[in-house]
DNA sequence: AGCACGCCGACT
DNA sequence: GTCGGCGTGCTC
């Protein structure tokens, strides 16, 4: 005589309310579907949940029933399915996930549409005739569309190998067969670029689809994605959750970039969801890089994914010469500091023909350190155990992460003595000081997250590149992303170790990526480019390899020593943060926590690492301690899950679960 | 999250 | 004797 009930997950960001609920559909609604959006009575509360599905609940609790259904609307059971494996996955509550993947609340007013805000055209000529390699692998994604089997690419084509044109032409295919198309980009800054090409060629079934936007033009696209109208979504990692029925094709664009991976709760991996969602909807997922993530390259190797491979530039197109300068001979830095004889010689020359720089160098600010010359001390953030940066343009020191600002004091905080701040390091602000005094003709312009952060700001300046009114380009990683400027001649990178000291495994790989990717803007047009990349370590193979252009090399040497040490993708990783104000306190859960999972998995293949403090030690006045779960993870998540939950419960201390982690 | 229940100090 | 401190514990 049991009754199905209504399972229900309640819009409570609490780690122990990460479970459902029963509660009785009063007998005159009509059964709610599953993934329907309603409002409950929770405690002596009133809440919004998620129907996750209908089960006989055990006896003996007293169920209430739901009060109404709500107007937002509701999820799709596959995006329900999707959101319910990677709260598995990530270890995370569903609650959290579902929050993700929310479509847009129904604005309250109707307001009036606004089009055509696109101020910039990104003109790109289109080939009309395919290279030999462009065919081939257009071929077997179209007959893997046709197929409308689950099937996943590694689309790995060098910088100006035309990647771009064979999405277009995929997705074209993909519509013809009334299948929706997602196409992934690693931010949201070049989504504009990528919605010129798409709308070149499907016109208004193209939209965009990302976090900034607005509630209204938000539910604006989703009631044209459900009427049909757009066909085709273009978006940043968040888009992975768009709101589609019919999925046939997934592209993720630059497939190797990092902001793929949520660096917050719940940490997940655009990747990874596409990857499931292809797989439910019996799509095709592209992953298309010039240098493919050491994960995906190795899912190709093993035949996990189809390789598809395009090696030349078409038109015959060189890739550009590229000449290392070793700094540590003196004489190659000289009185510049941060800019070799070479590389002056070779920027004059380009200025000279009116060709155009790009100039990299993967560092904020004026100067990453600032100490007083009379006592030694080294300004630090008051609340993060890290140093503070000097930007010139605002005349304080900012800590780059907490984001805490500073006046420069005209006194030495610890000596009192009123000798002036002395400055070490090169950040791209000094550098632009200096570049500005060695060609004070030059037209130059800045591009990093300080002179980006006003709206449009971005798109204004590469635009200004682009016309040419612009003679140098300098910029953080933000140069090195997909653009075309046909007439930059030369690339040259300032510092190529800085990714390469990070504490992070994953720094050669970085390295070999910003180096192979800012590389490839050079010598895109008409005439041959050139790369001059300064280093203090030019014998690392990452660099060794990215100068030769080639990718193999790199990867043999990177997945021999990531197989050596267990690392992704030859084994899995978890770290566990702890974090809390009494640094004691988080000691010794830490401590504690490391004692328990040991024995916990000592009959696994995986190994408990530390607990250690984390590489920045306080970050907002919390100290953090992390361990790290090395080796096979599957299998162990509920068990996990259980533990971390139990110590939850007795203290204080935030414990994160970050699967498959980013960064130190 | 929110708010109950619950067991020990200073107030009308 | 009561008001109230915020330490555990529960929410179908």
């Amino acid at each position: 005589m049991g009754e199905a009930c209504a399972e229900v997950t309640v819009d409570i960001n609490h780690p122990f309310l990460d479970h459902f609920f029963y509660y009785r559909v009063p007998p005159h609604f009509p059964m709610p579907e599953i993934g329907t959006r309603v409002v409950v009575p929770f405690g002596h509360l009133i809440v919004h949940g998620w129907i996750i599905g209908y089960s006989e609940p055990p006896r003996g609790i007293q169920l209430k029933e739901i009060l109404s259904v709500s107007s937002e609307p509701g999820l799709t059971p596959e995006l329900l399915k999707i959101g319910r494996w990677m709260a598995d996955y990530y270890v995370q509550p569903l609650a959290e996930i579902l929050k993700l993947m929310a479509p847009p609340a129904k604005p309250l007013r109707k307001v009036k549409t606004q089009s055509g805000q696109n101020t910039l055209t990104f003109t790109r000529p289109r080939r009309l005739v395919l290279s030999r390699e462009q065919v081939k692998a257009l071929h077997e994604i179209e007959v893997a569309l046709h197929d409308c089997c689950f099937k996943q690419f590694l689309l790995h084509g060098v910088t100006g190998s035309g990647k771009t044109e064979v999405y277009l032409r995929a997705a074209a295919t993909a519509v013809s067969m009334n299948r929706q198309v997602l196409y992934l980009v690693p931010e949201i800054a070049l989504t504009p670029q990528a919605e010129a090409w798409f709308q070149s060629v499907f016109g208004d079934q193209v939209a965009i689809w990302h976090s900034r936007q607005g509630h209204c033009e938000k539910y604006r696209i989703y009631e044209d994605i459900k009427s049909g109208r757009v066909k085709i979504l273009i978006g940043p990692r968040s888009a992975v959750f768009a709101p589609f029925q019919n999925v046939g094709l997934i592209i993720i664009d630059e497939e190797h970039d990092p902001s793929y991976k949520q660096q917050e709760q719940p940490y997940y991996h655009a990747r990874d969801v596409a990857y499931q969602r292809a797989r439910y909807n019996r799509a095709v997922l592209i992953l298309g890089s010039a240098t493919p993530s050491l994960e995906s390259f190795t899912h190709a190797v093993k035949g996990h994914y189809r390789m598809l491979t395009m090696q030349q530039r078409p038109l015959g197109r060189e890739l550009p010469r590229i000449t290392v300068i070793d700094l540590r001979s003196e004489q190659q830095v000289g009185s510049s500091g941060l800019i070799s004889r070479y590389l002056r010689e070779q920027i004059a020359l380009r200025l000279e023909r009116k060709e155009q720089v790009i100039l990299f160098l993967n560092r904020r600010g004026y100067a990453p350190l600032v100490f007083c010359p009379e006592c030694g001390y080294v300004l630090k953030c008051k609340k993060c155990s890290i140093s503070l940066v000097y930007h010139q343009a605002t005349r304080n020191l900012q800590c780059h992460y907490c984001n805490h600002k500073t006046p420069l004091p005209d006194h030495c905080p610890w000596c009192g003595s009123s000798k002036r701040l002395s400055f070490l390091g090169m950040g791209i602000q000094r550098v632009e000081q200096e570049i500005r005094r060695l060609y004070p003709g030059a037209n130059l312009q800045r591009l990093d997250l300080d002179t980006t952060r006003k709206r449009g700001a971005f798109a204004q300046i590469l635009g200004g590149f682009a016309r040419r009114e612009t003679d140098i380009l300098l910029g953080t990683q933000m140069v090195a992303k997909g653009h075309d400027f046909p007439w930059v001649t030369l690339v040259g990178v300032l510092n190529a170790d800085l990714a390469l000291n990070l504490p992070d495994y994953r720094a050669a790989e970085r390295t070999y990526q910003l180096l192979a990717q800012v590389a490839g803007r050079a010598g895109r047009g008409q005439l041959p480019g050139e790369v001059v990349v300064q280093t203090y370590f030019p014998e690392h193979y990452s660099i060794v390899a990215a100068c030769r252009n080639d990718y193999n090399v790199f990867y043999k040497e990177e997945a021999r020593s990531r197989e050596f040490l267990g690392y992704p993708p030859f084994g899995d990783l978890i770290r566990l943060r702890l974090t809390g104000e009494k640094e004691q306190e988080v000691a010794s859960l830490a401590v504690a926590l490391a004692d328990d999972l040991r024995s916990i998995f000592q009959n696994e293949n995986l190994a408990v690492l530390g607990p250690a403090q984390s590489p920045v030690r306080r970050v907002k006045s919390y100290y953090r301690w992390q361990l790290m779960l090395k080796g096979d993870c599957n299998g162990i998540r509920s068990k996990l899950r259980a533990c971390i939950q139990s110590y939850r419960k007795k203290t204080s201390v935030i414990i994160g679960i970050e699967v498959d982690p980013y960064g130190f």
